[in-house]
This record gives structure tokens, C-alpha cells and sequence, in this order.
DNA sequence: AACCATTGCGAGCGGAAGCTCGCATCGTCA
DNA sequence: TGACGATGCGAGCTTCCGCTCGCAATGGTT
């Protein structure tokens, strides 16, 4: 009984205390953040905070662990009713697009996801993300294809392309962001268009399916 | 006479402090990086090197404006000839190798330009590095494709697209290195090409240019 | 040789950040 | 209600880093 009770509180103080690291990692970066900044912005004192964290590592740890797991259901959710009837296009959306909302409702996955120079643990679990997410785009790659190839290293190419353009999707304008968006995804198509080929059943059969596409703000 | 030999002495021991900044800055990055680090390095004490840098940032800012320069002047190099007669995949090379090459012989460069999470200043000079080399792109775009479009956005996304690639193409093994500069020059000449349009001069201007470019190694 | 401006040194200062520890508070049970 | 373990607090310890300042070495001029 009164472990039980214990354990909830605990659970609800640990979520309490990540929700505020996301806060602090989203803004001020990994480095850039302060334990002590941490624990304010969650309500309680630091010794509180290292009684659910050995240190601000682990806070990160922790982080990026539950975004590994919450990115690779939102895929999962992605790739439901099947892909193969799918244009490249809507293939395209279908990858970019859940990866952007969840970088939208857990801000902080980005500062991790694209920050360098962080300690060799902490890389080696953001390391983790990324191979996930390039694993789960390249069986994708290979069950819209049909083709028995190995798209790791296409897939991987995808990942960073994602880190350097995410910038672009996320920052500035509503109008800059949307732009940005266009681009990430356009940039995907048409790097990925010649590797995995024309696809079996596309909705865009005729020869010549997207007109040359340009910029359409000059 | 005594200050010429002070003055030379002076750009000296500059050289020298800056030459060792860029070695820390490279393994390290910029926050990694202590100046008692790079004083050590220099072989001064940090006395001496505060006697020619106000302050660390100031270091990093002299290491971008030199690099700024010097990126400028490699594609001045690379534009020289005209580039009228090239291939895109020729123009692409042009564009990339010079970039590449002045990453290999400057390692500290790669860390100031991608590292985000800098003081507000040195973001600042690192921004121009980048709206600058986007410039540069965006003018060579318009002299190759004869267009009178701005090419500005484009470029800007491929100086992203740089960016997140540059990991492949210059980490790893020599092979993965090859392999990393291959893609990432496969997904400027995609991206670019329904922008720019086929070019007039081409080497290459049958309707079938480039045969579907695939993985090669499999 | 004596002098002195310039250059160089490195122990150490000020402060920030991660983390701790002894004490206060809370909640449960006799 | 009193006692006691669990939980929470926050001042402060330790370490590290950017930066300084007083003193020593240097070398050119007289």
C-alpha cells in the first residue's frame, strides 16, 4: 500500500522532471542547460531531481529513450494499411510527416537529435535513434520497392538529409516552416526516386508523373 | 624598426594561437575547448594568448572570418573558366570539391559550422559563413542556368543539405568517406536539376543524360 | 654596462555548474 | 497522539574554466 502510493508519486515526479528537462533542452541545448535550471522548472529543489536521475546525463538518457520508443510508434501508426499502393510522393509524407509532428510536440528531440559534441554515452544513444529511424525507413524503402536490396545506406543518407534540413522545417516563419517543409520533402523524392525505382502500382503511371517541379515563389 | 619586428613577432604568435585553436576546436568543439587548452597547445601561457584575444570568442570569430576568406577565395578558384559548358554533375563537382577540400586542410571549420548552440555573436559570423556561401551558389546557379530567377532559396537549402552531410563525407573509413561525397553530390545534382533545368550547353544533351543512377554497391 | 619599454609567464581569482548532505516536513501506523 | 521511516529541501562543497595581474625575462638603445 504504501509502496504502491510511493511508487505513483515517484512516476509522477520523474515524468514531472523530464517534461521540465525537455523545457530546458529545448532552449537552451544540452550543454546549455543547468541541473539546477532543471529542477527549478519542474518545481523542486536539485536534491529532489538526483534522487531520480544520477546526473544530467541520464536526464538526457532517459529523453531520448522515450523518444526512440514514441518515434518508432508514430512510424508504426505511418505504415499502417499498407504502402505499396502508395505514390513516392505520398510515400514521402508518410515518413516526413509524422517525424515532423512528433519534433513539434517534443521540442527538446530536436536539440538532442541534431547536437554534436555531447558525451560519448549520450552520442551513442542518439547514435541509437538515428540507426532506428534509418532501419525502419529502409524496410519501408524495401517493402514499397518490392526490390530485395539492402536500402540501409540510402536510408541513412535520409536521416542525415532529415538533420540538415530539419532547421529549414522548423524554424522562422509559418510560411519560412512551410517552405522548408516542401523542400525536406522534395529533396527526399528526388534523391530517393532513381534507388528505388518507378514502384509497382502508382496512382501516376504516365511517363512523365510530376511536371518538372519548380519553385513556385520566385 | 622595433615595432616592425614587434609587429611581426605579434602576427606571429597569432598565427601560432590560432593555428592551435583550430587543432582544439577540431577534436573538442567550441564549447569542449579551453583556452588554457589551446594556450597549452600554442605552448604561450594563457597570459600571452589574452594578450592578442580578448576573449575566447574572439578566437573562434578570427577563425571565421579567415575561413570565410579563404572558402570565398576557393570558389573564386572554382568559378574561373566559366561554367557555361559544364554538366550539372561537372557544375556539382565544382561546387563541392573545392568546399570538401578546404573542410580536410581547415578540420575546425566542419565543428564552427555545424555546431549550433554558440553565443549569439559568433552564431552571427558563422550565419554570414553560410548566407555567404549560399551567395555564392545562388550566382552561380544563375550564370549556369541562364535563368533570371533568384536562387537564393535553393541555394540555401543545399548549403543545408552540405551541412548534414558533411558527416559522411568526411567520417569513417576511406571507402565510407568516397561513398558519403558521392551522396551528397547524387543529391545536389537531384535536387538542383528540376530547378536549373537541363542547361544550355551540355556534353550532354541527349533526352536520357544520366541512365537512373542506382547504389552501386549493393 | 646600465636602463627601460616590451613581451611573456603562471599562480590564482571570480564565478558558475554539477552534485551532496544534514536537516525539516510529511504521511502512516501503533 | 507520538513515533518513525520516507520524502523533500536548499545552502554549500568541489571542480573546472575563462580570465587577470604582478613579476620576470628579453633585447634594443645610450
Amino acid at each position: 500500500m504504501k509502496d504502491r502510493r510511493r511508487q505513483e508519486r515517484g512516476k509522477q515526479r520523474s515524468e514531472q522532471l523530464l517534461a521540465a528537462a525537455e523545457r530546458v533542452f529545448a532552449s537552451a541545448g544540452y550543454a546549455g542547460a543547468t541541473t539546477n535550471h532543471i529542477a527549478d522548472e519542474a518545481g523542486v529543489s536539485p536534491g529532489t531531481l538526483y534522487q531520480f536521475f544520477p546526473n544530467k546525463q541520464a536526464i538526457a538518457e532517459a529523453l531520448a529513450a522515450r523518444y526512440a520508443d514514441r518515434l518508432a510508434a508514430a512510424h508504426e501508426r505511418a505504415r499502417m494499411g499498407g504502402l505499396e499502393r502508395l505514390s513516392l510522393t505520398a510515400l514521402v509524407d508518410r515518413m516526413v510527416d509524422p517525424f515532423l509532428e512528433f519534433h513539434r510536440e517534443a521540442p527538446a528531440f530536436g536539440a538532442l537529435f541534431v547536437e554534436s559534441q555531447v558525451s560519448p554515452e549520450l552520442a551513442g544513444r542518439v547514435a541509437e535513434l538515428s540507426q532506428g529511424f534509418a532501419g525502419r525507413l529502409s524496410a519501408v524503402f524495401r517493402e514499397w520497392s518490392g526490390r530485395r536490396i539492402d536500402f540501409l545506406p540510402t536510408a541513412e543518407v535520409c536521416v542525415h538529409l532529415f538533420k540538415g534540413l530539419l532547421p529549414l522545417a522548423v524554424e522562422g516563419s509559418a510560411a519560412e516552416q512551410r517552405r522548408g517543409v516542401k523542400e525536406l520533402k522534395a529533396v527526399m523524392v528526388r534523391y530517393t526516386e532513381p534507388i528505388l525505382g518507378p514502384g509497382k502500382t502508382k496512382r501516376t503511371p504516365n511517363p512523365k508523373p510530376r511536371p518538372t517541379p519548380q519553385h513556385d515563389a520566385a
